[in-house]
DNA sequence: GCCGAGGTTGACGTTAACGTAAAGTGCTTG
DNA sequence: CAAGCACTTTACGTTAACGTCAACCTCGGC
């Protein structure tokens, strides 16, 4: 219902920038999600925050994450697969050849679904439109006048 | 892994199209779920196949909505959506102008779905490449030839 | 000094979407 | 006619992804 639009705008006074952080009621606002949420991700491996005595700190990092993590659900990815990509990312640095040609199949594999994703799209489209228009007739057929938008 | 090529050939010999039927084994290799999902929808209200005695038989409309059905739930929406929309457009020649205006707006609600997504895969997309060609040079780094393809 | 707003850890509850096992029906095939 | 195979219902089990308490800390302000 309500358009959000994840601005990332530049803070004026020059912040360093990698100095910002985050409670968890922050990004739990800022991406709509409760932290109930984002204590279970990090349950499941999917965060990492620095704790300054008992209480969890967000970083810029971190956030990102969450956002990736949020869009891949979106997507119908589980929080598993989800974990097994962030996770290989972040070892690549040291990362052996077999833990890389693992993550390039897994690569793959999500494109792939994002192919058919597509095309699921495009045909899911035009079945809605066909639905709308059918609608719409009938419609003026009752002698209603359809919303034009 | 293996793609099915979801065919409707048209049969040879000029059977009257609308008398071919399918068992609920049948319907299930065709699009690899099990006969036990088929029947759970049945249950949810997405489909309703007719008796031969005790056992179903299944239409080509039937076909349709299983169909349209697992597309909608690759797509992320819940059955309960899919119902919402499947049942009204089928109640639709005897819908009252109030039914079918609600109609409409699910349809806007799930375009505006789409459209999310489609934003989604895109970006999604950008992260996949970024992180595999972030694999593929640690990998050559490492002096190995990573898969061309 | 206490209060409210936010944070924390358990631990149990809930929902969706099936899986799985038991027990029975009905055809057709050797 | 027995065996097998595909179908049926009933019912309980399972998994993912959180929700919902309860009971506790901790900090800034009045």
């Amino acid at each position: 219902m309500t358009q959000r639009t994840e601005s990332d705008a530049a803070q004026p006074g020059g912040l360093p920038r990698q100095r910002r952080t985050f409670s968890i009621g922050e990004l739990a606002k800022m991406f709509e999600v409760t932290p109930r949420t984002i204590r279970f991700y990090e349950q499941e491996g999917l965060l990492a925050p620095e704790r300054r005595g008992q209480t969890r700190v967000y970083r810029e990092k971190d956030r990102v994450r969450l956002k990736l993590t949020l869009r891949g659900k979106r997507l119908g990815f589980s929080l598993a697969e989800i974990r097994e990509v962030v996770m290989m990312y972040d070892a690549m640095p040291d990362g052996n050849a077999r833990q890389l040609q693992r993550l390039l199949e897994i690569l793959a594999d999500k494109r792939a679904n994002l192919e058919r994703q597509l095309e699921d799209i495009r045909l899911m489209h035009r079945e809605l439109d066909d639905v709308e228009s059918r609608a719409r007739e009938v419609l003026s057929g009752l002698g209603v006048e359809p919303p034009k938008h």
